[in-house]
DNA sequence: ACCCGTCCCGTTAGCGCTAACAGTAATGCC
DNA sequence: GGCATTACTGTTAGCGCTAACGGGACGGGT
């Protein structure tokens, strides 16, 4: 009879484990993490303990053991509360996965020195890591900063990365390019353009890309309605205003991303045309703000979620060959995007035709009352 | 010389604060947590040396050892993503002082089975609490089925919590008669009001608050013009509607939160009104909707973060306690709200004078443009 | 026959922290 | 003054895991 342990919690651990299969817990580990040099037999034997226990390796353990990485950063600036839901549920899950605490501060200054004064307070922690999601992505400051400090970075939606850095992106010019031709195919050949924040690279990319497309259907970019945003929906508002009060307004709204495109049902319903009857409005990003708003918005889907997870792991790779003294490797991962047709969008022409009185009120949805 | 340490990681360690105060590392850790029978001298010489070497205690070793929650669950469901993003960053911070993880799930789902299967991935997941925010913390399924696996639970603004449950939450009732309250002394004496999903407690409570303050000056509820809401903006629309439609439409529309809210000010505009102008509108929340929106929301503000990080000391403290074998108590938190005063609200009577083309068109911001 | 390298697996020694216990000094009580 | 009690602090033994190394078995080269 061994005494009982200190605490004996029923978990179930990596000896359990061993003894079940009839070979060392050092041996177990190595199945676990990568398992080199372990004959096929003995892995099998050790990953069916595994199961029958249904163990699970204690985190703190293996950190405190291996000295791994434990805290990872991210600091984050007012993006939609949308964006930011979704990035920090994607960003939790790797952080579950790889057994690591994300460590999160905000910044909403756009002041050089406060950035770099919120930045400095990962020094102090002990984060070994950050993550930078959009806007903060762009910011020199704080990029220069954590060089500095000599802490690695993963940005999310950086146009311009840096030579050894890590970066995740979608690719914002093709993207911007099949939302335009889709409206082109419906056949809108006046399309109001509201560009994104101009600190922002992707805000080029998908002005680029919509330019592009127009040039493909023989159109030219320099003569299209194209107004500069901010992704606020307030500049949103603004606008649309200054694109609807043109001479000859546009049939269809392409806006950089979904708060604006929001902003411009919301206008163009001030104005009494309805949406898409009368113009077509479609965003970029799809945020939970696409589906909220009547009608829900055509727009591009950016998978945010699995963006961060990408980001999580692209880091924790990083600092693990850092560890081990590999080489330095820049690295940049483009995810997939998707184009969402919902109803904000539909063929021209309906401009003067459909523009009923009973169109301008909203329709009562059944399923919302029941 | 002492031999090298497997990892001289250059941490400071509970052994380094040890020497430098001239103590054991026993009474460092003592002095850190709680801190009980330590002579005052000792402890002051203890903090002067964590501060000097700017010693933070590694989490991943202090769980190890004290055997302490590692992980604690969290369910979640499709709240406004500006309530999530909030409440998540209220919950990591919370997470990261105590050093557990927080492992999310969401659960979309309605149907009874569904949502007990997805809380049965806690059992054979290694959390030891859950966090309900709400919706779920109303959803009997969940609460039943956790206790029958044995986990502990918190509610967040669950109406009617159970005799040995935690549970943390604003004082609906008292937040909804302010509102009104402000609304009657502005001159408001035709009130329509959005109710909440009537699945929630937290809903009745500030129906009920809103009737209350109508007594106080006089007025019967039961003739104020009340549409049923369920929290979303679409329902919000329809009820717009409906309350806008009568006969002799109200003044203000005081609706149960901010998304509603949204959707009455964007039916008003539609239908040519201005706000608040012609129609005062205020929501409840203070979600980053109340923000975006033009006008900007009058609204109750819920302090989502501090209510997330409350509910998370109330988990792990209960935890805690359980584990010393010490008696179970329940405990129910109640924090402060605050009336936020914006745009959206003024005197009535401009119902009729104030009803200018001009004001149709939103204002262009400069800070926007320029 | 010997050496050396490779593959596989076990042993040892911690990672940084705290529970439990073991003192030691100071205080209270009759 | 003797003894129990309290207040404070140190010692020991791990928590569950893995880095580093050691060593046996086997194969191929000389």
């Amino acid at each position: 009879m061994n005494k009982p342990s200190r605490r004996s919690r029923g978990t179930t651990t990596i000896e359990d484990v061993a003894r079940a299969a009839g070979v060392s817990a050092m041996t177990v580990s190595r199945v676990i993490n990568g398992g080199q040099n372990v004959r096929e037999s003995t892995r099998n034997a050790v990953l069916e303990a595994v199961k029958k226990l249904n163990y699970s390796p204690n985190t703190a353990a293996r950190s405190l053991a291996a000295g791994e990485a434990t805290h990872i950063g991210m600091l984050y600036a007012n993006p939609s509360a949308a964006y930011l839901s979704q990035f920090l549920i994607g960003a939790l899950h790797a952080a579950r996965r790889a057994g690591c605490h994300l460590v999160i501060e905000s910044c909403e200054s756009e002041d050089a020195d406060e950035q770099a004064e919120v930045t400095r307070r990962f020094a102090t922690s002990d984060v070994e890591g950050v993550v930078l999601p959009p806007p903060l992505s762009e910011s020199q400051p704080i990029i220069a900063e954590l060089a500095a400090i000599g802490i690695p970075v993963v940005t999310v939606a950086m146009g311009t990365p840096a030579e050894d850095s890590l970066n995740v992106r979608i690719d914002d010019y093709a993207a911007a390019a099949e939302m335009t031709r889709y409206l082109l195919s419906l056949g809108h050949r006046s399309i109001g353009f509201i560009k994104g924040h101009p600190n922002h690279i992707a805000s080029h990319d998908r002005a680029r890309g919509f330019a592009a497309a127009l040039r493909e259907y023989g159109l030219d970019p320099d003569e299209a309605p194209i107004e500069q945003g901010y992704f606020t929906y307030r500049s949103g508002l603004a606008a649309s205003e200054r694109l609807l009060s043109r001479p000859k307004p546009p049939s269809a709204i392409f806006a950089s991303n979904d708060d604006m495109a929001a902003a411009a049902i919301s206008v163009a319903h001030r104005r009494g045309l309805t949406v898409p009857g009368d113009l077509s409005v479609v965003g970029f990003d799809d945020t939970s703000l696409a589906t909220t708003v009547w009608p829900e918005l055509t727009t591009v889907r950016q998978p945010i979620s699995a963006m961060a997870e990408a980001a999580l792991e692209l880091l924790l790779s990083d600092l693990r060959s850092r560890r081990s003294g590999a080489a330095r490797h820049s690295a940049e991962r483009v995810l997939e995007h998707e184009l969402i047709v919902r109803e904000s969008s539909s063929a021209p022409g309906a401009l003067w035709v459909g523009r009923s009185r009973r169109s301008r009120t909203a329709p009562v949805h059944t399923a919302d009352v029941g």
